[in-house]
This record gives structure tokens, C-alpha cells and sequence, in this order.
RNA sequence: GCGAGGGUGGCUGAGCCUGGCCAAAGGCGGCGGGCUUAAGACCCGCUCCCGUAGGGGUCCCUGGGUUCGAAUCCCAGCCCUCGCACCA
């Protein structure tokens, strides 16, 4: 192969163009912020954890948001698009303790590979802003922020049973135990519980906030507002007492208070105080309390009587109490009333136990007395038998609400109305119960910030003052245990209060801690006396477009959200109560057989790889025009190849223009039709944007350039046409693949840099759809014609549009309702055509639905600017006529959308 | 079990919110043609069934319904994926 060849010269080399653009964007300082911008675009991928290596589910992420901001610069807003590295944590201490090197080290190394790899996928952040959350200038602020939250009372610090990994050897919080067998979100070991005296933050104190400011949030996908709302959990009831003989009033939680009357047993769970003082008297308790502490996985029905009775406060029956495992101790009040015929796990209990079953709620449709009516007994509706028949409750629990039954003087409240009276009829109190815990944050590790905290033999725990801050991880030691224990120095400190001997609290705060507010660093990252600028962040935030793995969908998400309001309410930001707009949780990228990336399966695709072969653009490309952001799609050679040819074509159609190798003259109709494309291009492509379906963008890009190229061969282009077109895909094209296209727009001898240019704009006119349409039906049709009446070679195609008047009684059709042939023939100069009219009339008849349409010049122009596509495909000589114009009766087979066509052998 | 999201042509996957050129985009695979010495790449078509002039039939998980008209709206059922779950 010649090295002259003519596409060789007009092709382009990855390796050389990428970092010479990426060189040239940092000394035009392209993605730099100033201070003083108002209200930015604030677009933010989900900071990378300091692991070492970028994984394509990164590239993913960053091409999204890259491309996002970009497209947003050239709109002309002002971006803000940072980058930063969550950089604590233990990964980085197991890499030190296998590497005979130190966390700090290790992290330092990761986050400059990293970040040289960003560069080398062209993504452009403001390096000025980066954070980096093991840095002590970080990290003091989460030890300033943990004072705040004291102050305000949303640090508390309780003996709790609390989830600890054996792997990590530390604690957890409830969010980071993940599915029923309870497994460490990072490690994937089987969690254990230990009881240990913890820090906390009171996220509790917001449950409520939380949970009701998510109806709102729509930019957010439901399914994550979903799993918040379950992880909230909040239930909505009532507490009341029960007496039991012999120990006293136990208090229970429950949703269901109308079914109270129902009530046959009661139930506590093992860990219940009272069940805990029968351990020493009651032998079967003791017995049962032990196996359900043990690891044994007790059968569902399993349960012990205790002996003793409960007061049932509506009907002053006496029922027995059982000590059941089914009964949890963190939910409610670890006790409850059982009513069998109404809940499917008390029922199964009673059946097992042989407890009695009574029916206390019966369906509202069965019964016909209203509320209040005191004979419901006899109001049952034996007229619809089946609701009925079908009911009964000692064979099944009937779980609905619906009217009281044997309840006393309340047969015939709804369940509704009984809940709320009962309440004050047997002194209760409504409640509101959450499966949401406290944030537990205390690591037992040495990899976190430490929590500011002495402990004073004298003055107790006593927080470290602000002015003292940051206290400083000491020195990596090589230990068994945690290194900070073994930091003797620096453990023994003096007491703030009093002077006295003190020693430091030793276990760190979640890492979590450091993500919740990083976006607030961002704004102002050199702030010296404060974690951010106030008045700034209220400015900048919310985060317009926050995108990242939905594996953070309860953790991160959650405890984001809890800090921004706590800033808001402590006057740290103003007005500002969610942290992220609109949320994007991008799909995974999937190896090429279908499979999750892995390492033991081996079907991984490394970036670099990707970048040194293809270059930063072809992979980013492909990864953009493979599936919309959020839905999964598996890598593929094949695509990431057909990104490549793409790029390649584009370049040497910029490239050969550029040239002057492309003749350029007068096109005549193609002109226009070609720009009303560049327009139609323009317009789809910032919608898709926008919306961010970036495929849809790219293939309206890839559908434009491949209609450039067959203008180029069936024409000599208009120039200017053309150069704007080129332009046009240049500008469109920027986003997604900067580097080539940089490339292209010096080519084209752009102003200054593409990344920096004004992104097109146009509008795509009713008619320019209608238009097209026109266009493409009429292609079909001809291609019908040909195929079925198997026409070799087409010689000669006559096109005629319909007559203006065929369009006045298509106008006049769809404005009548009912004598159509009448109404059209009251108009002289429909008249005129007589029966032709009155023909094509009754066509139209009992037509509901009439599509919009061109008038007949606009058709005719369409067709004629489009005409060119037909005599390519065909090989053959396009006509189009106007009726008048047409031959023989050509134009008296066309109606209004429908040309009529002559083809010719 | 509760909740969320789904089920579209050989595969993948848009459309569904806002019903109407929807036999249903794009891609992949397959077929035919062009270009080429040839292959690849590229370009142009075809790819549910029938049809010698643009026609007809069947079709979007299943079954009902609303409507002049349903892939799209409503009801019931079946199946899939995800989240939560012995939650009072």
C-alpha cells in the first residue's frame, strides 16, 4: 500500500492529536470556573473511590457528565464539572499492610494514576477544584462539620447492638449490610453484631423530611426514591398498654389498632425486657430465649408460653403471653398484640399453637349498615354471597381494612374510624415508627478522619475545639489492631476542659462521612476558616445533574441528603434542602458475552487498552451511542470498531473539504433539502442532549454525515452549504468526541478551540416534517411499484402532486361533520369539477381523522428537492409536476399527501 | 408477601406519558445490488405473509374493555428483573 494513497492522507492518528488537544485545553484553562459566575450548570459524576485503576464503569460515568458539560459550555452556560477522590478507607490499608508501604502512600500513588488517566480520556475538569478527602485540609472540616452536629444535638454516642464485619474489623451502619443473609457491602462477609458504645449521627431527627420531601423529587428515578422510601420505613400508628399480671403495663406499636377486639394472644420477642426476666425463673423461656439468641434459625410458628396473662384494655380479657422469635426487638416496641384473624403471622401462630381465632373486621362490601349502626351483625349482605362465602378467617387471615365486626359498641366503624377512636378510648397515643436507625460512623480503623473527641477521666468525652482542629492522623503503623490504639503519643493528649490527662478517641469516621458534603467543597475549595462559602453554595447548588452507580442509592444518596438539610437548618447554606436535582444512575457495561465485567470470568476490558488502540474518542463514542445512560449494554468489538470508521469518516470528509477536494458549484434543489437537513440535525441533536439520549443525538450526526457524503458524490455542493454543514457536524460532535473534532475545527480554521465554540442553533419548521414524510412515502411507493410489478431498470419517474382543489375538499371534509359531497358541492369553484369532486367527496366520507398537509406548491417542493435521492436510488430521470404541469392524467391519480407516479421502463 | 420497573418482529432495542401515515426507528445478523482485479471497508436496497402500479392480510405476553381508531388508555391474569422483607 502506497503511503500516498488518497484516504491515508486524510485520516487521523489518535495517538498523536489527544494529548496535543488535551495540552492545548489546559493552557486555554477551557474548563475553569471563576468565583464569580452566577448560578452554573453544576454537573457532578459521583467522585471516584482512590482505587488504583480506572474501570470502564468510570469511563462511563465520566463520559456521560463530560460530554453533558461540554455540550452546556457550548450552549454558552457557565459549568461547573470537578473532579475529586474519595480516598479514605480500608482498601488502602490492606494495600499497604501487602505492599510494606502506608496508606498515604498507597492512596497519593492511586490518585496520580488515576487522574492521569481521566486526562487521557480527554475529560475536562477544573483541576483547580479537586478534593481530596484524606487530605487533612479535607478532612478537618468533616471534624469541624462533626462539632457542628454536636452542638445541634445530632451527635449521640449509646451503647447499641451494632453490625461488625470480621473481615474489615469494624463496625457498620445499618445502610452497609446488604440482603437477607446480612453481608458487608464491600466485603460480601457474613456480618456479626457485637454491643459496643458508638458514635452516631441522629439522622432520625430527619426521617420524616426525608422521606416526604422524595414525593417531590422527580429528577430523581423512581426506583431510587423508592428504595429510600423502604429504607425509611416509616409507619404510621398507635401505642398502647397492655397489663401484664405479675410484671406490669408493656407497651405495643401497632398500625392495625381497629383490630384490637380480635386480639387472642400477646406476643414479645426474645430480647424483650420482660422475656429477659423470665430467663432466671421460667426454664422453656430460658430454653427458647437461648436458641433464638443463638445462630439457629428458629421455624417461623416457633414460640413459648411464659405462663402469664395480658390485660387486653378493650375487652379486659385476660390472654396469654408467649415469648415468639417471630416478634422483632427493633421494631415497635419489641411487643404486640396478635390478632390471628387478621394478620397472616399471628394467624399461622395460633394455628400452630391452637390459640382461637376471632373475627373482628369483616369486608366493607359485605355489610350494608352504615357507621354507627349498632346491629352490623344482621346487616351482612347475604345477597352477594361470594364476598362472603369466600371469608373465613380460621382458615385465612383477612389482612384488609373494612368495617368492625364483635367489637363491642363499634361494630360498623371502618377501620379507619376505629383507629382513631380507639386511640383516646384506650389511652394510646398515635406513633410513628421508622425502620431508619441512627447513622452509626465510628470505624475501627486507622484509613478515616479521626473523630475529634478526648476522653477525660474527670470531664468525660470532651470534643476537641475548633482552633485545635485538624487532629492529624499520626504515622502508619504496622499493627494487629487498630493503629491509632497502638499511636501512643499521640492517643494521650490533654484535656480541653481541664488539662488533665486525656486520651484521643481512636476510631475514625465513616468514609461516607466524606462524601456527604464533597459537593459543597467543590464550590469553594480553598475556603480557610469554613468547609465552603455560604453565600456561594447557595448561589451554585443544587447539583442541576448528578450521575452515578445505583449502588449508592440508599447510602450516599441518603446521607447527602440529611447533610445538606442540616446546613440549611444550621444557616450553613440558605434555602437549599436537596442536594441533587436530577439523578442519573448509569447502567453497568457488561463484558462481551453478556456478563458483568469480572476478573474470574476474565471478560474485563481495561480503558487503557482501549485508549492506546482506538483512542479516548472512539471509546467514548462507542460507549455513548451503545444505550442511553441509564439502561446496561455489553461491550462489543464491533462497536467499538464501527465508533472508529465513523470518526475516521467524519474526519476525512472534514479533511478532504478542508482540502479543497471536494468540488464545490451549484447544487440546485439538493441545497436546500440538504440544509433544511443541517437544521432538522441541529434542532434533534439538542433535544436528544438535553434529554440526555445521547444515541439518539449521535445517530442523527451519523445519519447527517452519510447524507453530506452522497451530496458531495451526486453534486457539485453549494459551498457555503456545505461549509456550514461541516461546521455543524464539527460543533454536534464535540461533546462526545472532543479530541477529533478539535482536529477538525483547526482543519476548518474555527476561532479559537471547538470546546469553546457556540453550539448551532436552528428550527425545524411543521412543514419540513410534513415534508419529509411527503418524501419517504412516496420513496416507498415508488420502490412497491417497482419490486411488485418487477420493473428492471426504471427509466423515467413522473411525480405529480394533487390539484389545489382535490386539497380545498380535503379542507372542507374535515371541518364537516356530516353531508360531506353537500358541503363541498355548495362552493362554485369546487362545482367546477363536478363529478370529480363529488367522487373524490365521497372518498372522504366517514374519514374521522385528517393527518395536517402540505398545500400543493410545498409538496411540489419537497418532492423536487428530494428528487435527487429518488434518480440515485433508482438510476433513473425524476419529474415532479405540479398538477397543471403533469401529463396526461398523472396528477388526477394524486390526492393531497399521495403524489401520483408514472414509472417508465 | 409488599413495592418499583418491565414483557415489542431472528436477536438487540426505540415507540407507550400526549391513541391516528405504526408492519412499528436505529443497530446486529441474514439476503440482493453497486464499487473493486479480488477480499475487506464503504455505498444503496430487502429482511411477517400474499400480490405483475403504490393493494390486502396477520401482528407489539394472554384475555377482556373504552374508542370511529389501541403497541400506546382501563381491568384481570401469566411471566421476568430489581429493591425491601418474620416490619406489628
Amino acid at each position: 500500500m502506497s503511503s500516498a494513497d488518497a484516504t491515508e492522507q486524510h485520516r487521523f492518528d489518535h495517538a498523536a492529536i489527544e494529548p496535543k488537544w488535551q495540552r492545548a485545553w489546559e493552557e486555554a484553562d477551557v474548563f475553569r470556573i471563576d468565583d464569580d459566575a452566577v448560578d452554573p450548570a453544576y454537573v457532578l459524576a459521583m467522585f471516584p473511590y482512590a482505587s488504583g485503576e480506572l474501570h470502564m464503569g468510570h469511563v462511563r460515568n465520566y463520559t456521560i457528565t463530560d460530554a453533558f458539560a461540554r455540550f452546556e459550555r457550548l450552549r454558552g452556560e457557565d459549568v461547573l464539572h470537578p473532579m475529586g477522590w474519595d480516598s479514605f478507607g480500608l482498601p488502602a490499608e490492606n494495600a499497604a499492610e501487602d505492599r510494606d508501604t502506608n496508606p498515604r502512600e498507597w492512596t497519593m500513588g492511586c490518585i496520580e494514576t488515576m487522574r492521569d488517566q481521566l486526562i487521557r480520556m480527554g475529560f475536562g475538569y477544573d483541576w483547580e477544584r479537586e478534593v481530596t478527602t484524606c487530605d487533612p485540609e479535607y478532612y478537618r472540616w468533616n471534624q469541624w462539620l462533626f462539632n457542628r452536629f454536636n452542638e445541634e444535638g445530632l451527635v449521640s454516642r449509646d451503647a447499641r447492638e451494632v453490625n461488625w464485619c470480621p473481615d474489615c474489623e469494624t463496625v457498620l451502619a445499618d445502610e452497609q449490610v446488604e440482603g437477607e443473609d446480612e453481608r458487608c457491602w464491600r466485603c460480601d462477609t457474613r456480618v456479626d453484631s457485637r454491643e459496643l458504645d458508638q458514635w452516631m449521627f441522629t439522622i432520625t431527627d430527619y426521617a420524616d423530611e426525608l422521606r416526604d420531601a422524595l414525593e417531590e423529587m422527580d429528577g430523581w428515578p423512581n426506583n431510587v426514591r423508592q428504595m429510600q422510601q423502604n429504607w425509611i420505613g416509616r409507619q404510621d400508628g398507635a401505642s398502647v398498654e397492655f397489663d401484664v399480671a405479675g410484671y406490669g403495663p408493656v407497651e405495643i406499636f401497632t398500625t392495625r389498632l381497629d383490630t384490637i377486639y380480635g386480639a387472642t394472644f400477646f406476643a414479645i420477642a426474645p430480647g424483650h425486657d420482660l422475656a429477659q426476666q423470665l430467663v432466671d425463673e421460667h426454664e422453656a423461656v430460658a430454653e427458647y430465649v437461648a436458641r433464638a439468641e443463638s445462630d439457629e434459625e428458629l421455624p417461623e410458628t416457633s414460640g413459648v408460653f411464659t405462663g402469664m396473662h395480658a390485660t387486653n384494655p378493650a375487652t379486659g380479657e385476660e390472654i396469654p403471653v408467649y415469648v415468639a422469635d417471630y416478634v422483632l426487638e427493633d421494631v415497635g416496641t419489641g411487643a404486640l398484640y396478635a390478632v390471628p384473624a387478621h394478620d397472616d403471622r399471628d394467624h399461622a401462630f395460633a394455628t400452630e399453637h391452637e390459640i382461637p381465632i376471632r373475627q373482628v373486621v369483616a369486608p366493607a362490601e359485605s355489610v350494608t349498615t352504615g357507621p354507627g349502626d349498632d346491629d352490623a351483625e344482621s346487616g351482612v349482605d347475604t345477597t352477594d354471597e361470594s364476598v362472603v362465602d369466600d371469608l373465613d378467617v380460621q382458615q385465612q387471615a383477612y389482612t384488609e381494612d373494612g368495617v368492625l365486626v364483635n367489637s363491642g359498641a363499634y361494630d360498623g366503624l371502618t377501620s379507619e374510624e376505629a383507629r382513631e377512636h380507639f386511640v383516646e378510648e384506650f389511652d394510646g397515643e398515635f406513633r410513628t415508627e421508622y425502620r431508619l436507625r441512627d447513622w452509626l460512623i465510628s470505624r475501627q480503623r486507622y484509613w478515616g478522619t479521626p473523630i475529634p473527641v478526648v476522653h477525660c477521666d474527670t470531664c468525660g468525652f470532651v470534643p476537641v475545639p475548633d482552633e485545635e482542629l485538624p487532629v492529624e492522623l499520626p504515622e502508619f503503623v504496622h499493627t494487629t489492631g487498630n493503629p491509632l490504639d497502638a499511636a501512643d503519643e499521640w492517643k494521650h493528649t490533654a484535656c480541653p476542659e481541664c488539662g488533665g490527662d486525656a486520651v484521643r478517641e481512636t476510631d475514625t469516621m465513616d468514609t461516607f462521612v466524606d462524601s456527604s458534603w464533597y459537593f459543597l467543597r467543590f464550590i469553594s475549595p480553598d475556603a480557610e476558616d469554613i468547609p465552603f462559602d455560604a453565600e456561594h453554595a447557595s448561589d451554585w447548588m443544587p447539583v442541576d445533574r448528578y450521575v452515578g452507580g445505583i449502588e449508592h442509592a440508599v447510602m450516599h444518596l441518603l446521607y447527602a441528603r440529611f447533610f445538606t438539610k442540616v446546613f440549611d437548618d444550621i444557616g450553613m447554606i440558605d434555602g437549599v434542602r436537596e442536594p441533587f436535582t436530577n439523578l442519573v444512575n448509569q447502567g453497568m457495561v457488561l463484558g462481551e458475552d453478556g456478563f458483568k465485567m469480572s476478573k474470574s470470568r476474565g471478560n474485563g476490558v481495561s480503558p487503557v487498552r482501549i485508549i492506546d488502540e482506538y483512542g479516548a474518542d472512539t471509546a467514548r463514542l462507542f460507549i455513548m451511542e451503545a444505550a442511553q445512560p441509564q439502561k446496561e449494554f455489553a461491550w462489543s468489538p464491533e462497536g467499538v470498531d464501527s465508533a472508529n470508521q465513523f470518526l475516521q469518516r467524519v474526519y476525512a470528509l472534514v479533511s478532504e473539504f478542508a482540502a479543497g477536494e471536494i468540488e464545490t458549484g451549484d447544487g440546485g434543489p439538493v441545497d436546500s433539502y440538504v440544509e433544511e437537513e443541517i437544521d432538522a440535525t441541529v434542532v434533534t441533536v439538542s433535544e436528544e442532549f438535553e434529554a440526555f439520549r445521547f444515541n439518539h443525538a449521535i445517530q442523527a450526526v451519523r445519519d447527517l454525515v452519510s447524507l453530506l457524503r452522497q451530496y458531495a458524490d451526486h453534486t457539485e455542493p453549494d459551498e457555503d452549504v456545505f461549509e456550514r454543514a461541516v461546521f455543524a457536524v464539527t460543533k454536534l460532535l464535540a461533546p462526545v468526541a472532543p479530541h477529533v473534532t478539535e482536529e477538525m475545527w483547526d482543519l476548518l480554521d474555527g476561532d479559537g478551540l471547538v470546546a469553546e465554540a457556540a453550539w448551532p442553533t436552528a428550527t425545524k419548521s411543521d412543514e419540513y416534517e410534513l415534508g419529509k414524510r411527503l418524501v419517504e412515502n412516496t420513496r416507498e411507493d415508488i420502490r412497491d411499484i417497482v419490486s411488485v410489478v418487477g420493473i428492471e431498470s426504471p427509466s423515467r419517474i413522473e411525480i405529480a402532486v394533487a390539484p389545489a382543489w382535490k386539497h380545498r375538499v380535503r379542507e372542507i371534509a374535515a371541518e364537516t361533520d356530516g353531508n360531506v359531497i353537500g358541503a363541498v358541492m355548495q362552493h362554485d369553484d369546487l362545482k367546477r369539477h363536478g363529478q370529480d369532486a363529488a367522487d373524490y367527496a365521497q372518498d372522504l366520507v366517514g374519514k374521522e381523522h385528517f393527518e395536517a398537509q402540505l398545500s400543493p406548491e410545498d409538496e411540489r417542493d419537497a418532492l423536487d428537492s428530494a428528487a435527487w435521492l429518488i434518480e440515485r436510488e433508482f438510476d433513473a430521470e425524476v419529474a415532479v409536476y405540479s398538477a397543471d404541469d403533469a401529463p396526461d392524467d398523472l396528477a388526477s391519480k394524486a390526492v393531497p399527501g399521495r403524489p401520483g407516479i408514472n414509472i417508465e421502463e
